[in-house]
RNA sequence: GCUCCGUUGGUGUAGUCCGGCCAAUCAUUUCGGCCUUUCGAGCCGAUGACCUGGGUUCAAAUCCCAGACGGAGCACCA
């Protein structure tokens, strides 16, 4: 139609023609539609095949990076030279707590990278401000914890608080690049200039009293706020963002690890970080849009050095639907504090530690997490989604059992059975069958309760109707279910059952399960039919209940 | 106010660099069917999207301009 315009009138009919050859073809089998293909169009085929064999990837190719995989000798004769032969990336957290879930996409991305490229990463604690966002000491091993549920082992690992030394060396260096400049302007003094494109009275100092200066600063000789090192940048550059950005500062809190709690000056963000990438040999680096800017800053450093700056990607915020905390690590340690929450592994609480123990696998969220990609708008992760990724991984090997939540207890009467059997595993009845005893009554969900005269069928047991208050055994076929008159449910015996505390990310909910719950380990997970998978926490003998944790539908 | 960045179904994502094979991918959600002593499982199917307005072009999700909306930075936080 592009070529001939005439044509359009008739476009309402295409889809009419189009219609009845696609159903033919998809009428055919995958077999025969290949045959025909064959004939059709050989080279058209071998081009479907061929792209069906390549790799599918959740995420898009990382800039200027080689896929090992895919490097025959041919192509790796035309790479280009721009290419890093090594992807060598960086873990960069704050350790001021546990991670929450949006943690995770960090290493789930950055793991997900190495894997490809066969790559390399590092965890380095980026932990230099001993004050504000002061480190917690235990946060250190509870995030390489949280990185090990995930799935990933870092190659190495640093704290920016063991490197002051390191940065203490740069940092002279450049000022005798004249890359740097003591300065005593009280915050707002100079950002006043600042926002003016003036520079401020210390620019201009000789490199000797910078340095002196500087050594002062080293030797705690100043209180906090009364004196800085800033990175000459470009007082008019018209981003204001990047005009002299301070490098080190003053602190007087001591750093809360022993190794480091001598120190008074300490580099900013900026400034520590740049000099550690181009150490540790970064190709690329990955982190939130927040930072957007620090690769432009940084690149000024970089520049006096004669350094090149690694590859940047950067991308935007997660939000997770289905939580009612807002996922920030200080406003949960505050709800832990209260005693809002239990602790970091609440049921409710948006984090690893959570979603760890209610048996949800690593596995799980580093898929959705690489799903979401590294676009630089905010995204919404829907739990639903890790729930999912989850549901695939366990399914197949979690038996089955029954939780009547908040039931009622109803009387039975007839003569049905005294056991129910049904299978730990419908797929798998290799493993055998569960034993339910019935006795005189059994426990029914309050929405499952039928109404008075109607039947309904008990999971494994058998068909019942409802009438005087009693549930009388019918002995009715099943194929009564099959024709849909009657509705299946689960349900859990009176007497012998299991007391079970059902925590959940909406609280808690308390019921009876079969007997068998009893039994069961601790961190086994099940899926009670027709609430959910739940993992085995612990058979707690004080309040006679057996507490699970819920994971998901 | 100054400076960056972004916008594809309910959600996420592919495609955008290099316009045509996009009548737009995949996953999830929702809905429907099938199967199964009957699963919130599995199988099959359906619904559902290119922010708006101009422009360039035979042809625009893709290029250009303007606008709307959203995010980020302008800290002695990370």
């Amino acid at each position: 139609m592009g070529d001939n315009p005439d044509f359009r009138e008739h476009g309402d009919e295409i889809p009419g023609i189009a219609g009845g050859v696609i159903g033919r073809v998809n009428d055919l089998s995958y077999e025969e539609k290949r045959e025909r293909l064959e004939d059709l169009a050989p080279e058209e085929l071998a081009e479907i095949e061929a792209e069906d064999e390549e790799d599918e990837h959740d995420l898009p190719d990382l800039p200027n990076a080689a896929e090992p995989s895919s490097a025959s000798p041919d192509s790796q004769a035309h790479q280009d030279a721009d290419e890093y032969d090594e992807i060598r990336m960086r873990v960069a957290p704050n350790p001021n707590g546990p991670w929450h879930v949006g943690h995770a996409r960090m290493p789930a991305v950055i793991g997900t990278y190495k894997e490809r490229y066969d790559g390399w990463f590092c965890v380095r604690f980026d932990d230099t401000d001993p004050e504000t966002k002061r480190p917690d000491l235990e946060a250190y091993d509870a995030i390489l914890e949280d990185l090990d549920y995930l799935g990933f082992e870092p190659d190495a690992t640093y704290k920016a608080s063991d490197r002051l030394e390191t940065y203490y060396e740069h940092a002279r260096e450049l000022i005798d690049l004249g890359g740097a400049y003591t300065c005593s302007c009280s915050g707002e003094e100079f950002s006043e200039l600042k926002n003016s494109g003036e520079p401020c009275p210390h620019r201009e100092k000789d490199v000797e009293t910078v340095r002196e200066e500087f050594e002062a600063m080293v030797d705690g000789e100043y209180d906090s706020g009364e004196m800085v090192l800033r990175v000459k940048t470009d007082i008019e550059h018209k981003n204001p963002a990047l005009r002299d950005w301070v490098g080190f500062r003053m602190i007087d809190t001591p750093h809360p690890r022993e190794e480091a709690s001598e120190y008074r000056c300490w580099p900013m963000l900026d400034f520590q970080s740049g000099v550690d990438d181009h150490l540790l040999e970064i190709s690329h680096i990955i982190r939130g849009i927040d930072l957007q800017d620090s690769a432009k800053r940084q690149q000024f450093v970089y520049d006096y050095f004669g350094w090149d700056y690694p590859e940047v990607v950067h991308w935007g915020h997660v939000q997770i639907d289905a939580y009612d905390v807002k996922m920030s690590t200080s406003t949960i340690a505050e709800l832990i504090e209260d005693g809002e929450l239990d602790g970091w592994d609440d049921p409710r609480a948006p984090t690893l530690k959570s979603l760890r123990r209610r048996g949800i696998r690593g596995e799980a969220i580093v898929e959705a997490m690489a799903g979401l990609g590294t676009s630089t708008s905010d995204v919404d992760l829907a739990m639903s989604s890790i729930y999912a990724n989850n549901r695939d991984l366990i399914d197949e090997e979690t038996d089955r059992r029954f939780f009547v939540r908040e039931g009622n207890q109803l009387p039975i009467s007839g003569d049905p059975p005294a056991e129910a059997n049904p299978p730990l595993h419908p797929n798998h009845e290799e493993r055998g069958v569960r034993e339910i005893p019935v006795s005189d009554s059994v426990m029914l969900e309050p929405e499952d309760v039928p109404e008075a005269d109607e039947r309904i069928w008990l999971k494994g047991l058998g068909c019942f109707r409802y009438a005087e208050g009693a549930l009388e055994y019918t002995d009715d076929d099943i194929d009564v279910v099959r024709e849909g008159e009657v509705d299946v449910v689960h349900w859990a015996p009176a007497s012998e059952s299991v007391a079970v505390r059902m925590r959940t990310p909406d609280g808690d909910v308390r019921g009876h399960a079969e007997p068998g719950v009893g039994d069961l380990a601790s961190d086994e997970m099940v899926q009670f039919e027709r609430v959910g998978f739940a993992r085995i926490d612990r058979h707690d003998d004080e309040e006679e209940e057996t507490v699970v944790y819920y994971a998901h539908p």
